[in-house]
DNA sequence: CGCAGGTTTGAGCACCCTCAACGAATGTGG
DNA sequence: CCACATTCGTTGAGGGTGCTCAAACCTGCG
């Protein structure tokens, strides 16, 4: 199976590339371009020369495996900037996970000054695939779900009620589990009384505490 | 268990910072320092105002989790540049895997031009530590160590045999797999004729094509 | 109302971990 | 130089966590 043929059978995949880059004024513009969800932002073998800042909505990075096995690296919400892929070109996928903003950076090459605001945002990329990194090696599968939701709730302002932009399937696939068991967790967290699931996608954190221990 | 108590479980650390420090000609200096094997060059909680690079022998990063559960995130190998970690303060435990020479760089905070010379770099630990992710996220025990192998091999020339600074257990938290797993992974390599074994930390390629075929 | 996609739940199994014993290599002291 | 201790590595048996396969259940939407 090629590539290709394995980028179909991701459900959700609508395009490879969004259509919508075509109508966007021109490269280098700070104006926000509309990605529908499901919609590609960059992909695996294009050419890297730009960042790109998440205006609203949220967008997935990730690897597809000739086998159709799928790492989610990073989720990106908004205000967060991404893009960073070392060389030239693309080693991941980023695709719009629901209706999302994008604003596009340019990075000339040689910018004065752009280095220093870049590093700083490299830098937090890079702390972020290291706290991933110990999760994926070492961590069970409770804890990697309730790592996820205390990380979620962070990045949402700490607050308790947490909505999820993204499907189980991508959730697992970002933990390095399966949808089924993502689903078991969540419920096992539910019967606790640890969370509750006011919706699919709404996860209301009852015991922070308890979901801290766990994560740990 | 203690952070501090948890790490004194762990068999070869020495010396939670290396003593060599202390005859260390001033901070800032470019003199190699050499650090004796197990000893530590930074620990988790130290500030972190400098970067290091490796002049000769090889470096373990590792987090260790408060019920002794380890998970080394990057080894450094000869020439390596190592040390970021955001914040001012490290998140992580850095020590030599055997007799090392570490080169220290100062890394005043505006220093001009500094940002355009450390991009690149945690460019390239960003890339690193994305390509771990996907490993520990999505393969397993028998393509996780054949990268590895292919890894080390590249990283030392592509020559087709390998040395191997660190020990099965080093590997093991590298890959986020067990000691036992590792050896009878590379016991199986070694009945299929696909590695050999002169030593104990050396390891002979001898069908490259087959191990990069599980590595994918 | 019916369909489709996403989610939940269950049963069985595979891979890897745990526990344990053995073997090999290295260093130390007699 | 050898006996011994210690650490590291290998190999085996058994068990547990999470995956696979499968079916039922929502929920949004035409």
């Amino acid at each position: 199976m090629t590539l290709h043929e394995a980028f179909r059978t991701i459900p959700d995949h609508r395009q490879p590339t969004c259509a919508a880059w075509a109508s966007a004024p021109s490269p280098g513009s700070l104006q926000p371009v509309f990605i529908p969800a499901g919609a590609g932002i960059y992909a695996q073998g294009e050419k890297s020369d730009r960042l790109y800042q998440v205006e609203f909505g949220a967008v997935r990075v990730y690897r597809l495996f000739a086998d159709g096995r799928r790492q989610i690296s990073a989720f990106h919400l908004c205000g967060e900037v991404f893009g960073f892929e070392a060389h030239s070109t693309h080693h991941f996928f980023a695709e719009a996970i629901c209706a999302t903003g994008i604003r596009m950076l340019r990075t000339s090459p040689h910018r004065n000054g752009l280095a220093d605001e870049l590093l700083p945002v490299a830098l937090q990329g890079l702390a972020r695939a290291q706290e991933h990194l110990l999760l994926l090696g070492r961590q069970n599968a409770a804890e990697r779900v309730a790592a996820f939701l205390i990380e979620m709730s962070e990045r949402q302002g700490g607050l308790d009620t947490v909505e999820l932009p993204m499907s189980r399937t991508d959730i697992a696939d970002y933990l390095g589990l399966t949808i089924e068991t993502v689903s078991r967790v969540l419920s096992r967290l539910r019967q606790k009384g640890i969370i509750s699931l006011p919706a699919l996608r709404s996860i209301e954190i009852v015991k922070r505490s308890a979901l801290r221990d766990m994560a740990a």
